[in-house]
DNA sequence: CCGGGAGGAGAGGTCC
DNA sequence: GGACCTCTCCTCCCGG
């Protein structure tokens, strides 16, 4: 039988005990996600860094990297509103 | 803390009230000046917010308002860039 | 061409009218708002040039106007985090 | 054509060729990391849900998380102020 | 579908 | 004058 079962007082105890420790370990693993996360980010950055180190337009490249991303559909629709927006505002005024 | 600020006001009672009034009167007025700035953000943002509720993209109203606040020439050439490396990726690849 | 068809183009030509010089207007006032948070931006930097010209550090004035402004929301984050604390624990809900 | 000018294109050629295999391997560097980081965002998500499953509040608990990456930061910050308050009166120098 | 929060891109400042 | 780096702003995504 069980410690909690046996005293009704430290049942509550018991169970703030729990919900702490698994507080702590969900926080914990969250921030062992995030620190490996963090490192990906930093390994990405360096990667432009090697990019621009050897001539590469980083802002490009970005821009490029986004677009192979994501779908061709959304992309264009995006570009039809600007146009529209830019013919309604008289195209010169880029 | 306030010990040691008083300590230091004895210390060089003159020359450090003076620094401290102009310090004083410079920070309040880079305070009031950001302040104003802030209430201009603000107001920009509302703007936008008022463009959505009419119905346009403010995403793209956003890219040709950037659009217009720069140069032809290093847009093309960006645009440029951007072409040349989906080139060499094989400008399917988007 | 039919009047019902010419109908249809007057009104979507109304319609198309209308929204452009309604996203004239809104362009206006965005750039209009942009100019003048530039022009405080400029008065900014004057403020510091001044500070700097009366021996001031730059640096650490503008460090010291960061604070300023970070150190109540730091103080409020602060003091809420005993709160979140007993949300995360569950204390509040099921 | 002449010899040097042909020389020259062959060279031009080269490293063209050179630059888009440069500029693929970094394409599918980056790609592959993202991926990596989009990888484990997705297993922070679920530890989350997890939380969620086990009773915890998780906008509480992201709260936490937050501001335990941010403590070490501001209280740095806070003991550096008056340091600063010090540069800023112009005791060090200009 | 909206608002808030997290992440990324761009702008500005500092240092060399 | 250029590169790095911080900071603000914009964008995207999740949760409600």
């Amino acid at each position: 039988m069980s410690a909690v079962a046996k005293k009704k007082e430290s049942a509550s105890a018991d169970a703030s005990s729990f919900a702490k420790s698994q507080l702590r370990a969900l926080v914990e693993r969250i921030e062992r996600l995030e620190e490996e996360k963090k490192a990906l980010a930093d390994d990405i950055r360096e990667v432009y860094g090697e990019a621009k180190a050897n001539g590469f337009d980083t802002k490009a490249l970005r821009a490029v990297v986004r677009m192979r991303g994501q779908e061709p559909a959304e992309r264009q629709e995006f570009e039809a509103i600007v146009e529209l927006y830019r013919d309604a505002l008289g195209i010169g005024g880029n």
